[in-house]
DNA sequence: AATATTTTGCGTATTTATTACACGAAGTTA
DNA sequence: TAACTTCGTGTAATAAATACGCAAAATATT
């Protein structure tokens, strides 16, 4: 009964991670500096070949574990790219993954398949290899569509943050500025947030209330 | 640099589709009785393993056309799923395609690989081969999801159609009766259908109008 | 110590979108 | 010709989204 699965050549499947992370400031997008080819020296989504043995999400989260030291971070699946000349070594399949995280959280550690590792505007990416401009594309247009009608974001702030922090990522993200009293109206009407109850004292002003994600 | 790809036993990769149709009554999903082992007698959807020199739509098309008999159709990439033990002959991930059709504009023509073809309504499906009342479910939320914002939904009438029957539609993909001028006011604002100035003669009362969509 | 500066917290009026709801008209059937 | 079915349409009520300004709490400046 195996045999059946042996009558036709296999493609290779690698895992693609889109990792947005947020500073505060701005919204960035991790990449990796190949060390090896194809596209040795070239910008690239952090990736890797899926194993027999793990689901999806067991890879992207040992892919991102091995190349960039980001552990355990929260993991969506985005969509699965097979155009049939991606990768100039063959037939090559990517399931691709899209995560948010708080850059603040992690260390980076250079893996040893990487030159670098660093964090790219997300809007102003290099020229990047494969097809991975493409798969940033869908990622971007992806956490700006669902943004609209979910207020996501939690895993890219502290645990505890303040609704001008909240506000600012969502701007980031939309790309337009929001009323501020509007804005914390929709996010309480949401239900998924509440007030801890602290402020965030020692800053140059009023000292802002902290709110936090209701699991 | 081939040989990179040989260093890890690749996974086989299918295409299982779910083909959601409308006769004007009830939404069906278009399923498979396997002749041969795995799930040989038990009904799955349609699927098949992708070929190297194809691409995801492509091998979408080509499983459809041998399989069903059904060519040509709209579809959109749904999910992947990536279960370890999703079938029995090994890993296997699937790639899963939702399409629409009209049924009434194709004749159904059973494959070798199956001993039977049958629509069956969307929300009373029989026991299924593999996950593929996993993949059932997913797709069927999707579209329950996607009809809400956007009035899909064209590829399952006929070019011509009267609001009654988009309305009806609707209805039976939400689960829920609508209001009937509401509907209309929605449809139009849309601005994706138009008016023919045609009408719909020779029914058991009143013509009504026909609309189509506009490209 | 007083003053200027920054950022916070909050409420109401306006506009826009959504929902609820009923009746006469155009055909067909009995 | 009377009864039946489905079609086409508008307005009032409610709910949701938007616009908008000022006093309070802290820090920084002189």
């Amino acid at each position: 009964m195996q045999d059946e699965l042996l009558l036709y050549p296999h493609p290779s499947v690698t895992i693609d991670c889109v990792v947005f992370g947020y500073d505060g400031e701005q919204l960035s997008i991790l990449l990796l500096n190949r060390r090896d080819e194809p596209f040795a020296n070239q910008w690239t989504l952090p990736g890797g070949f899926l194993r027999l043995e793990e689901t999806f999400e067991e890879a992207a989260q040992r892919i991102l574990k091995d190349k960039t030291g980001i552990e355990n971070l929260f993991l969506e699946q985005l969509y699965t790219f097979g155009g049939l000349s991606r990768d100039p070594r063959g037939r090559v399949l990517s399931v691709a993954y899209y995560a948010l995280v708080n850059p603040a959280k992690y260390q980076l550690m250079v893996g040893q398949m990487a030159n670098e590792l660093r964090w790219f505007h997300w809007k102003l990416l290099p020229p990047l290899g494969f097809d991975h401009e493409h798969i940033a594309q869908v990622a971007q247009a992806r956490l700006a569509a669902k943004i609209q009608y979910q207020p996501i974001g939690f895993e890219l702030l502290n645990a505890q943050f303040t609704m001008s922090e909240l506000q600012a990522l969502h701007e980031c993200i939309l790309g337009e500025s929001l009323d501020r009293r509007n804005f914390h109206k929709r996010m309480m009407a949401s239900g998924l947030l509440r007030s801890t109850g602290e402020r965030r004292e020692g800053l140059k002003s009023r000292p802002a209330e902290l709110f936090e994600f209701i699991p």
